[in-house]
DNA sequence: TAAAGTACTTTGAAAATTAAAGTAAATTTG
DNA sequence: CAAATTTACTTTAATTTTCAAAGTACTTTA
């Protein structure tokens, strides 16, 4: 078991909503906002101070639109927040693997 | 990509600093106080409390001695918290894994 | 015996989380 | 066609969480 410091886990990521977030985020080119809303059964409230989050940190980037009229907020994983994510799984992964085996 | 709720990730270990007690514990028998702070790198106050937190939610356990004059506690992960921990990771898992693949 | 150290706990300020309420536009309903 | 409802978000404000400084109760060292 080695030593590790807890605050190397990116705590931009390591909330429940915005891993979730990212999850979806990853695997898709790009969401709008009610489908990331449904896949991870959000409010509209938390997903939308949560999604600005990300964005503050360049996680995410966000494009606005009308479409047929309405708006429609699109949003995308950035590299920063790809490798953020990645290596937010690598850390965690190293931690549960470095201490969980006998 | 399924959905999933985002809530049915345990907030009880969700947190960086808990997360990380949970992975030093899962892998001894027993630890004390001194040694969990010094894995973590935690400061005292931050990691009482965390440790608290842990301890009301049952999945850790602990006994307090003095051994050669000298106050020790000493913290052991429950059957609760072990099943909690594994939960977490495997939901985790699922999460990432079944929005990270293309 | 005074000062410094150890092993924690308590506390209170700051930051994060959450959902209710708000906004602005479109659509439906009576 | 005006009023009510819905949609797609954002803002706000109350609650909860996180954190480290300060406190407690000793023990050790000088």
């Amino acid at each position: 078991m080695t030593d590790f410091n807890y605050l190397e886990i990116d705590d931009v990521i390591h909330s429940r909503i915005r891993t979730a977030i990212m999850a979806v985020l990853i695997s898709v080119d790009e969401a709008e906002f009610t489908f990331i809303r449904e896949k991870i059964n959000a409010t509209d409230g938390n997903l939308s101070v949560h999604l600005k989050k990300l964005e503050e940190h360049k996680y995410i980037s966000v494009t606005k639109k009308f479409i047929e009229r309405k708006p429609v907020t699109r949003y995308k994983i950035t590299k920063t927040g790809r490798n953020a994510f990645e290596d937010y799984i690598k850390k965690l992964e190293s931690i549960i693997r470095s201490n969980s085996k006998k």
